[in-house]
DNA sequence: CATATTAGTCGAATCGTTTCGATTATTAAT
DNA sequence: ATTAATAATCGAAACGATTCGACTAATATG
């Protein structure tokens, strides 16, 4: 490969004259400009940005590590990284954990390693403390809020969206309107519940506990927990998940219960297979790219020190499709 | 960020010595080799790659050049590639085109500035003449052949898929097999189609154009394909791909025709929403990860000089569901 | 015991850039 | 015409590693 110093000879001026061409640091004569881009046409130049990475302490490349890529909420959010990321001339290295915390840690290492100039962080992988040891680097989290304040994070409203979703059914005049979800805990599945309880509240409704269903969240774990609901039925299902909600689609297709006639139906995530069932599922979707593409803007102004780091929630937005009357 | 200069003087040796203790390049005694490590520990150092690779003229990052990370088959080989680098202790970094030329271009030309072991091309976004005058850099293709002798190229076996599928809706009894699928060139499309004329020809079944259709490929297009059978129906229908099948499902379904009882029909590419369709489809799974598995292991070996640049095409895989009889 | 090997360590050159202070050529100002 | 500015160029020192030849210390060989 020709290096800037063969360019410099070619051209018969000095390395850093080339150099000054090249990058506008220095003012140079148009007619050895001239010379200088005809050498580096001639012998094929291209910059070894290693070599200049190491001189500047920039590498132009920003971390990303997620935790399985085929996940259908993941392709997205990446896509729109990189977009935004090639926006500002930087490159994206891929990092997929399989959702295992010992291999995000190395990943995280090796990024380091390579001088990435800041990291996305897609879902918890990461140890926390690991997070707080390597706090030099710009980070910004997406999905999950590590409360450490160099850290941004970028969130999706999933209180608000199941909120809305409810209300819409409410509006619907829904008035038995189920959930089915999967195990709770405190943390993310937690905050859409909080939403559909609100949603009930808000409007008068008065919480049933019964109509509240804890299944794996799968297709069979929505099919099956619609099905549980055998005497007094819903006439309405909202659901943690699309996956579920087809599911839900599925058992009451079984049992013959008509959609949207006999029930409404909304799920959560808005994932390709949604708008291909029949009836197509209305459904909380959630602001992938935008999540991808803020979280990067965020990254990169504040590897550039043009903000400081902010946490950001992001609104959902309700489909609605064919499965609500 | 603490430097192998520091290590070396909070161990007290030099520094090519603690790069020969790190490194194993030569031998160390055992308690200097401790006090580097415990030097290393205290200090938090970690080895700059970019130093590195500009004086090993090693990278250890391979580039990934897809068109559009959001099309269902990409996810899964890129998932497939970014594991397998991994075990070779390589970093990928992904850059996807959004179909356009100019930007695979361009993304090609920063892969190589920031000195990229390796490229993996999936489809067809770069020139070819770009290609051919990089052609230093180990490269391979998946689902796209250059015909360059120096860039390996791994496929699916395209045809034998479909020559499978046909055969099976044969030996399901089926006669009057339809093929529906989107406008036809030479490439990739054609090869499916060559695999059903086979298919047919193998089991002395004439071939009947009208039982082709063109249509967009996409879920209308398959529906309208499907509607356009009026007289005589077919008794079966194989599709280009499987969102054209979910529209034929998605016709049969509104026209009264029963999945499987009336006609069977097998898709092609088995994209996740076809296992949650009812029927759920027959189809033709690609061999993703395997292809993006073994695309990576052809083109780190090729970077090692373990192998030469080679084509390989890999069987599909025919998945019963419940859509055929 | 003298010598040949090997183990262990070091210094300096190198990879391909950027950057800064120094130097010379050119133009503007008085 | 002389001086002051500025334009244009250059050389050398970084950046943080690896690597190789040189050197000394320790061990093996005869």
């Amino acid at each position: 490969m020709a290096t800037i110093k063969d360019v410099a000879k070619a051209a018969g001026v000095s390395i850093s004259t080339v150099s000054a061409a090249l990058n506008g640091t220095a003012p140079v004569k148009e007619s050895t400009r001239q010379k200088i881009l005809e050498a580096c046409e001639a012998l094929g130049y291209r910059p070894n940005r290693l070599a200049r990475g190491l001189k500047t302490k920039r590498s132009y490349t920003i971390g990303v590590i997620i935790p399985e890529l085929t996940n259908p909420f993941f392709p997205e959010v990446v896509r729109a990284i990189e977009h935004k990321a090639k926006e500002y001339n930087y490159n994206t290295i891929l990092c997929d954990t399989d959702d295992d915390p010992e291999v995000g840690l190395s990943d995280l290492h090796l990024l380091i390693e390579k001088q990435v100039d800041g990291i996305i962080l897609i879902g918890g992988v990461i140890p926390r403390d690991a997070i707080l040891s390597s706090r030099r680097l710009p980070t910004v989290a997406i999905e999950k809020d590590f409360n450490i304040p160099q850290v941004s994070c970028v969130m999706a409203d999933l209180m608000g969206g199941a909120y809305e979703a409810v209300s819409h059914l409410i509006g619907m005049g829904c008035r038995r309107i189920a959930y089915i979800t999967c195990r709770m805990g405190k943390g993310v599945v937690y905050r859409r519940f909080e939403g559909y309880k609100l949603a009930l509240k808000d409007n008068q409704i008065p919480f049933d506990a019964s109509l509240v269903r804890e299944s794996s969240p799968d297709f069979e774990g929505g099919c099956e927990a619609m099905k549980s609901f055998k005497e007094v039925p819903p006439d309405a299902v909202f659901s943690y998940n699309d996956v579920m909600a087809m599911g839900a689609l599925k058992a009451c297709s079984l049992m013959g219960v008509r959609i949207p006639g006999d029930m409404s139906i909304v799920g959560f995530d808005d994932i390709d297979a949604v708008s291909f069932t029949s009836p197509p599922l209305s459904t909380v979707a959630l602001p992938k790219q935008e999540m991808g593409s803020l979280a990067t803007e965020i990254l990169i102004n504040t590897i550039l020190k043009k903000e400081k780091p902010r946490n950001v929630s992001l609104s959902t937005k309700l489909v609605i499709r064919k499965s609500c009357k």
